[in-house]
DNA sequence: CGAGGGATTGAAGAATGTCAATTCGTGTGG
DNA sequence: CCACACGAATTGACATTCTTCAATCCCTCG
């Protein structure tokens, strides 16, 4: 049954694909879509835990996400673990790897997810002639360096119940503006994961859910979550929705 | 004597900037350099302070900086300050603004700087009909990202020292390419600028500053300083020369 | 049913921030 | 030209947040 489902999703064109708006096709005309399309390459989803590519690959496609969730992360020589972002549907990753012609990160699958390759050369060229595409790919670049600046605040200001309530209504947003609901979710990533990301000990990451919880901020059974009080919960976090970017 | 060199400054072509093979010229032909070169508006050089841009603006310009350095950040809404970066010349600083057509960010001068404003309408235009131009954007914004994911790790990970250290070795990299000494310059930057970049309080980094000196790693003069041990410096840094970036 | 990773909770310790006082350097105005 | 004022930098003492270490618990998956 799953295996059904998936091979259908697999032939998912851009045209018709749920999260286009949210992808590269925003903003252009039909027959552009059908060009973007033709060199889209759709593959075997991921299972959890694969990846999509690791540090030092040679650099050909960046990746749109259909389905699903990833984590990208980079390793120190001394062997640290840096997650650099968490990744949801109509996202781009492994832009980072246009500059040195090899990917600098690893991205690794943290669910089932469907994931579309894009031959880099092949989408320059395509952006050369459809301005409303390379307007797209400085956009989605644009806000990436955007949302690092947020980051920044984020790990260099804020104390650790801001920086996790930061991220929760960060991924709340983010699900709403997929259609799903921004109340009530699902963490694909460990508290770990969490931790790891926002500059925390696993063990304040998980101090933090039950602080919120207890004080009825948020409802947590392990990996579900649900916001009690959005109110106090982005009051918390200090930017308010100052922290979803990118929708015009 | 100043305003003179300056004056004279102000009408540098690309074609004969001295630091073009770090800017947006890289790889570009002669005859595409003049198009580029016909785009930039030079204008009077910033003086110590002054804004190039702020938070709010509209955006409609890129720029590059031929010579000074400046410093970009964000202010919250609560009032703090988070510088995002220091820009030497060569680098281009705005990029952050394209996605939301206004800028989300302040870029001051920290010395007396030239700058190059690139209409980025235009920007655009002429990276349709120059591969090599859209290239290099793309690569200088890749560039942005990946350096973004390598703060992430030093500010997540990395000790005080380590982020002090990482950040000397930086600068003194780029000076180095830049056909400045890497091993004695000047911090435009005040101590209190270094802090809030690295996450530290001033005390912090004024009590490193001085440790430094003592296990005669740096010789620190207020704003000069020199690299006695480069070396260790750099094994301190962790990342070693990994932390230079963009360099093909 | 057992094993193992993930999550939670408690107690103690360390790194860094905060507060406060002083010095230093520079630009300004008398 | 000197004195003053102000911001930057330094240094010390203390406070605090978060990490680290350790013990359990829990849930899922073989």
């Amino acid at each position: 049954m799953l295996k059904q489902d998936l091979s259908k999703k697999y032939e998912v064109k851009c045209q018709s694909c749920s999260i286009s708006r949210l992808c590269l096709p925003v903003m252009l005309a039909e027959t552009d879509i059908e060009h973007l399309d033709a060199i889209v390459q759709r593959s075997r989803p991921l299972r959890k835990s694969e990846l999509l590519f690791s540090d030092g690959e040679k650099f050909e496609n960046v990746y749109a996400i259909r389905s699903g969730s990833l984590k990208s992360y980079t390793i120190s020589e001394d062997g640290i673990e840096q997650i650099t972002g968490f990744h949801l549907p109509g996202e781009i990753v492994g832009l980072d790897a246009i500059n040195s012609g090899s990917h600098p990160s690893f991205a690794k699958a943290l669910e089932t997810s469907a994931i579309c390759a894009i031959p880099f050369d092949k989408l320059e060229e395509l952006a050369r002639s459809m301005p409303g595409l390379q307007q797209q790919l400085f956009k989605v670049m644009s806000q990436e360096i955007r949302e690092d600046q947020e980051l920044m605040m984020l790990l260099n200001k804020k104390a650790a119940d801001e920086r996790l309530a930061a991220f929760i209504i960060n991924l709340s947003q983010r699900f709403g503006r997929r259609g799903l609901s921004s109340s009530q979710f699902r963490l694909t990533m460990t508290r770990s994961d969490i931790g790891n990301y926002l500059g925390l000990a696993v063990e304040t990451v998980s101090r933090l859910f039950t602080k919120f919880q207890q004080n009825e901020l948020i409802d947590v059974n392990d990996k579900e979550v649900s916001i009690s009080d959005a109110e106090a919960l982005s009051s918390l976090a200090g930017t308010r929705c100052h922290f979803v970017q990118g929708e015009k």
